[in-house]
DNA sequence: GTGAGTTATCTCGACATCAAGACACATTCC
DNA sequence: GGAATGTGTCTTGATGTCGAGATAACTCAC
């Protein structure tokens, strides 16, 4: 089986036959899978009328647990984007009653970032369609290959922790 | 050893463990490192004075062999941005020097975008770098699994070609 | 050849993001 | 208690991208 980065590799090596290029192998595949995964992730999201932005920071607060709540500063490092941008993701958010904003009492120059019930429930639903997704993609992968590539991903990542 | 998307994968599995959570071991993995290395590929092209953006459009005429002519038609399709963004990557890459912009002899409607002997060796020299950057990321790895690793993806990313 | 439809490129307005700085409040140390 | 420093959030201006539309030129059927 021949995929787009054969190709990539193999013009590559037409041109630059002095390099190794084994680690093109593994990294473009990655950049590109990434791509893939964004637009299918933007699919199931979109089915569920949130766009993959809102899902981050909702998934976020998601994951917190009961009662759903973090301040902005939590959020920003958590979803990795700047504060101006999530000042905005938060306005829009609440616009559309996901979220609400709380003054934090503990901190009174702090703000918490409350889900809404109506939150919780689009980025349950939005979860679950993005696993369904997924999981498709997998369909063609034995169980013990998913676990092995799972594994072989952990320690490209884990230096990085 | 443990990395973040083990983290990722409890807190779901407090909030949801009805859920099969295998799918996020793979692709929340895919995503971070597709991150991360953006990082990487970002530092490695500062160092050769140039940006991704301008890696991406270069590269795609480098590997077109020579006379490293694309036309920005085909240049958009290999890079994945619109028409608007192509216009404005090769307008700013020919103010810097690094391609030239020729009418196409064989259709007046079009023109053809050539790396300069400067696109060359900034390219060149820009890719030389992003290999020993990703070089070092499997450092760890060793060749076997780097092998295996890179054949796992190619079957995911198989379907999409 | 002429006209309809297609293809190639560029222009322009809208928008989300980033990065730097402003502002308010907390905390620490003297 | 008061000054200096740190922390948390929001505001602002610049930038790059997208997407729709405009223009020019090609192709093919008649």
């Amino acid at each position: 089986m021949r995929d787009e980065v054969d190709d990539l590799v193999e013009a590559w090596g037409r041109e630059r036959g002095d390099l190794d290029l084994a680690p093109v192998e593994v990294f473009s595949r990655i950049s590109r899978l990434a791509r893939h995964l964004d637009l299918a992730r933007r699919d199931a999201f979109t089915a569920h009328g949130i766009e993959s932005w809102e899902f981050d920071v909702l998934a976020a607060l998601r994951r917190a647990g009961s009662p759903y709540e973090l301040s902005p500063g939590r959020l920003l490092r958590e979803t990795l984007v700047t504060s101006g941008t999530m000042t905005n993701r938060v306005d829009r958010l609440a616009a559309r009653g996901l979220v609400e904003r709380l003054p934090d009492p503990k901190d009174r120059r702090g703000v918490l970032v409350r889900l809404t019930v109506e939150g919780k429930a689009a980025v349950d639903g939005a979860f679950e369609a993005l696993l369904a997704a997924e999981a498709d993609l997998l369909a063609d992968l034995p169980d013990k290959q998913r676990t092995q590539l799972a594994g072989l991903l952990r320690s490209l990542l884990a230096p990085f922790s």
